[in-house]
DNA sequence: ATAAAATATGACAACTGATTCAGGTTTTAT
DNA sequence: ATAAAACCTGAATCAGTTGTCATATTTTAT
């Protein structure tokens, strides 16, 4: 729950020790608090009661409440993008890719459930900072995909579309299983079934045509 | 736009011709002033000025604003349930079912765009009723998967793990193509060339096996 | 050691928005 | 036609919030 966050513009940057400290400390406890509150139900009080600060020292370093919130949806956003990264570096091809990184993200939302919540609020708190987050997210994924068909790994077709398609499928088994259904969370492997399944799809489709069936 | 709510068993059901008329303004108001404000930012006294009552008498029919969304939840889900239905009964196959179902739902979501709002929006304000909400559409999306895979049109597998990821498919290329981009809306074959991208996953996979390629 | 700068405090002003209520109006039933 | 029931009204209440500020404390620089 580090919070790697550098060019805070906002009422004035911290320029002490003490003060990163504190700016850290409160930003933390946001996330914690509109994490299992929400964005709404948690007030300033709640956020600096938690961060162990008075209310006036929230306002020290960020403008609004609001502000945090995107600050928080941008520091989510790079932290998970480094941890897909790293965990899928080690894949041989795309396909093996798409599954080493819907485990990946499907642990991760499990070990920090509060990315999920902060990010789908924000939609309705500044929906342009949602939409700028996804559509990066689509982009990136949207050069893997070509770059992936030039290499002859995938089949050609748009791959926008499937961009889109494929960040859909994972939000909702990570919304399902690894935030609702509780027990995964525990082994290594809690989310191999799901990947299998997937896999399947992605390899052979869901149609049963003249091949091998599951 | 018509609102087909049948058993409020709230503060008081209506008793009269007018009291229902009434009471079903309210709610065709509050569905137009989330799906455009959002749940928080509309207050009741907007939901009963579109209405054209005063705000009182929102209390006549409603308990709080929160039942209010509970309820329109649920009348959304209906509607859109029975599109879906009506729009995918000419389908041979549970192939074709996908693709017309999928049309279709993009369709509605351009034309209805509140719905998706209202939906996304309950999450943090009744997870339950989300939850519900989804969990029913998965048990029926699932149970169709199995007959179709009783019938050989499709490969065996986990369809309740296929249901969640078929969902999220649709949803976020919904948020995307009906919702965010504008244009499409207009013409009939607007979401063709989404379908036929996903159809071809469905039939051919991702991979570039043997066969031929897209 | 000490003045200046930076940080922290917490009470409070200013406001928002949901819900209530006492009384007026319309509809229903006789 | 008229009393009772249903419905509607909107000002007032009430709970809660964000953001401010004058003051106190800590840190930095000399």
């Amino acid at each position: 729950m580090s919070t790697t966050t550098q060019a805070p513009q906002s009422p004035g940057a911290p320029k002490t020790a003490r003060g990163a400290r504190t700016r850290a400390k409160i930003l933390v406890a946001a996330e914690e608090t509109f994490g299992s509150l929400g964005y709404h139900r948690a007030g300033v009080t709640d956020i600096t009661r938690a961060a162990g600060v008075a209310q006036g020292t929230f306002y020290t370093y960020f403008t609004s409440k609001e502000e945090i919130l995107r600050e928080l949806v941008m520091d989510l956003g790079h932290k998970l993008r480094a941890h897909l990264a790293a965990q899928v570096i080690s894949s041989g091809d795309r396909l093996e890719a798409e599954e080493q990184g819907l485990r990946a993200f499907l642990q991760y939302l499990a070990d920090h459930p509060s990315l999920y919540r902060v990010l789908q609020e924000a939609q309705f708190v500044d929906e342009a900072i949602y939409q700028e987050y996804y559509e990066t997210f689509a982009r990136g994924y949207t050069d893997m995909l070509n770059a992936a068909a030039r290499k002859g790994e995938i089949r050609a077709g748009n791959n926008q579309h499937r961009a889109w398609a494929l960040m859909g499928l994972s939000h909702f088994l990570g919304l399902k299983y690894a935030l609702w259904d509780q027990r995964a969370k525990q082994g290594d492997g809690a989310f191999d079934p799901i990947v299998e399944t997937i896999s399947d799809l992605f390899r052979n489709g869901l149609a049963l045509n003249g091949r091998d069936k599951g």
